[in-house]
DNA sequence: TTATAAGCATACCGATCGGTATAATCATAG
DNA sequence: CTATGATTATACCGATCGGTATGCTTATAA
């Protein structure tokens, strides 16, 4: 890994939380430095511009999501407990390595969808990929006859992550970490209606 | 109503659309001009600075949600009516007039939650009212023996906010209004299992 | 170990940021 | 119709915006 790769790296990391709590528009290049300790010189020799950063960092965010999403559903065996991950994850939200700020794809996607089409780009694919991968996850539960055979895996998927970022934003903005698991719960209740 | 107050109302009118769409840090006193057709100096003549139009353009983008809603629930007889007028205004989205950019407390919500406490504040209550509303309306289901009795209101409330909300964002970002059409489906579900 | 390039800091660019002092213009009560 | 205060425009403030040109300082391959 060479110096240029490393600080690079280095950048994205100490970079990421920043864009993540004070959105792309709120992130001035002076924010990175201080994020980072390095000059913006530096800063724009690693990269070409603020977009260039904003993006790297987005990737970055949601790859620390995905980590943790996708290392907790490696320990279970069943669909039911698979979809389940999503409940204990969120539940406990403290308790894994999350971006701070909270949800990215939440995050981008509110502040992107007007005013920025790469981050929202980014942020379309993020959740199309997750819905993706919950429609699997599902389809793939009713063909091993875990789940009923009548269920509209396209509209629960939808729903669940809805229910998920709509968690997250109502505890964030009241500061009440009990309504997110109230929402959970629902998640909870959602999936288990599907066996 | 004095010219002030008039020219007041006609900026709040003009820029509210461009904070819900571009965001609080997003939005220059330019942007506010260009809206209005006003000079700054004459922005800066009625209010006191960007926050305090950010401000009231909060309240005017809320108040313009409320009233949609407001309006369709007076045309309701029953609790199960009111609760599903939910489902249709969200569903219909485009047919109402609701503000540009979306739903302003979602919006706001991720903006603000950890960059402007003032805004903060505004959508922490907008939240907490709404969430209020629906508890007392299910609580009332309940007593005129419409709902079930053993509802745990709060936990519905909140997860009904979750669905509209998380699918407002869905739907925005990846331009598919059929992924909102599908989470209100989801919590058109959720109000008649509560018959 | 030294040549060479890659990486980083300093200093600067024009433009725009939020905000204000002051002058011109307008509405309105007497 | 005029006087007076309220309202709006002009012109400007220092600070900060995103971005860059130019050197100094390192890392690294020969």
């Amino acid at each position: 890994m060479s110096k240029a790769a490393r600080t690079k790296a280095f950048i994205i990391e100490k970079t990421a939380p920043v864009f993540n709590t004070k959105g792309y528009a709120g992130t001035s290049i002076n924010d990175l430095s201080e994020a980072t300790g390095l000059t913006k010189g530096s800063i724009y020799g690693n990269f070409t511009s603020k977009d260039d950063v904003a993006l790297a960092a987005f990737d970055y965010n949601l790859q620390k999501v995905q980590n943790v999403v996708k290392s907790e559903m490696s320990k279970c065996t069943t669909v039911l407990d698979q979809l389940l991950v999503y409940v204990n994850v969120y539940d406990n939200f403290e308790k894994f390595p999350f971006p701070l700020g909270g949800c990215p794809i939440l995050n981008t996607s509110t502040e992107a969808d007007d005013t920025h089409p790469e981050l929202r780009k980014r942020a379309n694919a993020a959740i199309l990929s997750w819905k993706n991968a919950l429609v699997g996850l599902i389809e793939k539960g009713v063909k091993m006859k875990e789940l009923r055979a009548q269920i509209d895996a396209e509209q629960t998927a939808v729903a669940i992550i809805a229910l998920i970022e709509g968690g997250i934003m109502i505890a964030k903005v009241t500061g009440k970490s009990s309504f997110r698991k109230a929402v959970m719960q629902s998640v909870e209740k959602m999936i288990r209606g599907l066996v």
